[in-house]
DNA sequence: CACTTGACCTGTCCGC
DNA sequence: TGCGGACAGGTCAAGT
């Protein structure tokens, strides 16, 4: 579920939360979401402070004051809520927040600080992991070495999207869209969105897209990410914020999850097909062949 | 290499 | 109400 907005609102709720606090205890049930030996997490781990949360792609890196950090990748339903020492919300609480009601039993691992608080790291399908690396190693993980370019950063030109593509040209756009060494956070919600608002037709061919549509791509890809992210990201089933707050941006959306109804644009009906094998929302109109 | 498909898991929804 | 199958936002490995 987390695509990049969804990862970035996560990353600026724990970097607001996390630094300065210490690691006490970590516990997990699931050996796959947290596969790392009890030397490494009693030597670096346990006794550590945080520093700093950053992220990339889809993955979050917590920097911790022992040269270590937790890589934190959430996949389809991953969750990652803090609660304080005291917290006691739960039903009444804005936004139907899951404070107070964790651990549940979708919680894999629970790190514990020296006050008392609690970061749960929630993943109903198990597909989402935390692992601890050296901060050093981190930039070498194949999924760092391989990924692509981040489409929020500045450097980030129609041309750089161009130049990205030409390597795919005989796959689909979604597809190409899809992976993560083209670009970099884009998943099947932000796919469906851009392409909507570039009026490309998802299973267009790489190679046969214009300068024209490649810009307009670029430009709309831009404008969803950022408009997602200022809603604190999409709720459709599992994401929650770092304080278990859901986010708003599936009420602004133009076609995700919106089959059978009228197309912002034109007002024809949109429809639900599948591109790159994945559920594929368009506008039977607005995106042609 | 580029590209597609199945696997990893749990939960939900839909038709019989 | 129960059961089988399809499907769900992501990435890999293994296949063509």
């Amino acid at each position: 579920m987390p695509e990049l907005p969804e990862v970035e609102t996560i990353r600026t709720g724990l970097n607001r939360l996390l630094p300065g606090r210490i690691v006490a205890a970590v516990d997990f049930n699931w050996l796959k979401s947290f596969p790392n030996d009890k030397h490494s997490v009693q030597r670096f781990l346990v006794g550590a402070k945080i520093v700093e949360v950053k992220r990339r792609a889809k993955v979050l890196l917590v920097d911790l004051d022992s040269q270590y950090s937790l890589v934190v990748h959430l996949k389809m339903t991953g969750q990652l809520v803090f609660c304080s020492k005291d917290a006691r919300f739960g039903a009444g609480h804005p936004n139907d927040s899951l404070i107070g009601k964790l651990p549940d039993r979708s919680t894999r691992v629970i790190f514990t600080f020296e006050d008392g608080s609690k970061l749960f790291f929630n993943d109903q399908r198990k597909f989402g992991w935390v692992r601890l690396l050296p901060t050093a190693e981190v930039p070498s993980i194949d999924f760092m070495k391989k990924v692509g370019p981040e489409p929020l950063d500045s450097s980030f030109t129609w041309q750089v999207l161009r130049e990205q593509l030409k390597r795919h040209q005989n796959t689909s756009i979604k597809a190409a869209l899809l992976n993560q060494t083209v670009l970099a956070g884009i998943g099947n919600i932000y796919a469906d969105e851009s392409l909507w608002g570039a009026k490309i037709h998802p299973a267009m061919v790489v190679k046969n897209l214009s300068a024209a549509q490649i810009k307009r791509l670029h430009s709309s890809l831009v404008t969803v990410l950022r408009l997602s992210i200022k809603k604190g990201g999409s709720t459709d089933k599992n994401y929650v914020d770092a304080e278990g707050r859901k986010g708003s941006y599936l009420k602004f959306a133009s076609v995700f999850r919106r089959e059978g109804q009228p197309c912002p644009r034109c007002a024809n009906i949109i429809q639900k097909i599948r591109v790159a094998g994945r559920g594929t929302h368009i506008c039977p109109h607005c995106q042609k062949l």
